[in-house]
DNA sequence: ATTATCTATAGATCTATAGATAATGC
DNA sequence: ATTATCTATAGATCTATAGATAATGC
């Protein structure tokens, strides 16, 4: 089920030989991911990226078949790389509650290791053509689907309570958020929290929220909104 | 406290009318709002700004020096309209955890209204140059300190037990990401989760976690980081 | 012969400004 | 005279490709 390797099925390339064209993908990937962390994807012209993999503009057109194409390599390869950390560490942890919460833990560190990773993905994945970000928000899913699982596993196991599907779903992917939080916004958390006081809390608060989980199911909605003070009187409508 | 419109002050114009100034500023960011939102920052020209406004780029370079400033008058704009959001609509609001709770449908409410300009925020606040950079982060955390003062209050009023500065500043955080959770990832939400099941659904899981959110301090973590596996193997190493 | 790589460049941008023009008020 | 606006364009990009060259294997 978990790939080998970063997907690169889609990409056109000129080569013949699929080993060389995995491996000269797996340098522009590496160099294309500490450029666009620290330039950004559309202030990276395809000529550094050439560069810094240490050959010409011509070649880099011979394994992709445009710049969003090396994009998409880099957020597949960003996700592969988190998937995989995650895999590794999580392993032989417990079951039941107890692995939920040491899977938070241990998807909380790579998220710190990852933190520019994750922060080039929030930013870029906007300008990714509609094809590939299909793909890089299906793999966004399937990496939630690891704590959707650990979640079963604990009702399942009976130390928490039963929940709704949808409610599980919804649990998951704010335990991706609350991950991501860590890198997006060190900005403000940087020097005020070390990275095992943040997972302490946020771990206490995501169990804590999960306990209580039982009650009400978040597809449901309250009925139609009723929108009574609606706050966009200024310049703004909802399309 | 609040401020009456947004925060020009450091952008320079040519002109000297300072009525007009503001005036021409509204149309430079109600048009870019849209262009910014519909093809990113990077992809839209100058041109096209001036054009969506109805003067010239040369009338457009009158009013701001760069690029650069008009995407921060978009982003302080959108700040400032989410800060009025959610001070109009919850002024009268009940006391203690009541209002805490309340002010949380609230914010959400807001965030779904501006998800749009939020999403973009998340994308194009990286493309700022520092010194706006910093300006929108203080927007940020000014707004985050509406829960702050919230959770406070609820803790004074002995509805919610004592907790440290630390834990209170990064529950307020989390509320702010929660919130903008609803925007970033409609990709998945939409059309699995109502608005107002998404506001139950995480309002029971904060208020759950404010709860029993007395003991550990966030501040603090247990010691310097063991980083035992640390699944930073393949290609990418920490700065 | 085939495959991989390089050089040179077409063609299409884009930001920002200089200098000219129109409108306003003394 | 002063202020606001416009036209025209400098100057600097940037993506992607065509066609030439070098390397490899039959």
């Amino acid at each position: 089920m978990a790939r080998k390797r970063p997907d690169e099925a889609g990409v056109v390339s000129q080569v013949k030989n699929p080993e060389l064209v995995h491996t000269r993908r797996r340098q522009i990937v590496d160099a294309s991911v500490h450029l666009f962390i620290e330039k950004g994807f559309h202030k990276t012209p395809t000529r550094r990226i050439a560069e810094a993999v240490g050959f010409s503009i011509g070649s880099l057109y011979e394994y992709v078949s445009s710049k969003d194409d090396v994009l998409y390599l880099v957020c597949d390869a960003i996700h592969d790389e988190i998937e995989t950390g995650i895999h590794r560490d999580i392993a032989r942890e417990k079951q039941g509650l107890a692995g939920l919460e040491a899977a938070i833990g241990v998807y909380i560190r790579v998220c710190d290791t990852m933190a520019d990773h994750l922060q080039l993905i929030y930013q870029e994945t906007a300008s990714l053509s509609k094809k590939w970000r299909r793909r890089v928000l299906d793999s966004e899913v399937r990496i939630t689907n690891i704590f959707v699982e650990r979640i079963e596993q604990a009702v399942d196991e009976g130390t928490l309570a039963p929940m709704e599907p949808s409610s599980v779903e919804l649990l998951a992917h704010t335990i991706m958020v609350i991950g991501h939080m860590w890198a997006f916004r060190r900005w403000f958390l940087k020097g005020r929290y070390t990275l095992e006081g943040y997972i302490a809390f946020q771990t206490r608060f995501i169990l804590a929220a999960a306990r209580e989980g039982g009650a009400p199911s978040a597809g449901s909605g309250t009925g139609p909104d009723p929108h009574a003070g609606n706050p966009s009187s200024m310049h703004w409508r909802q399309p």
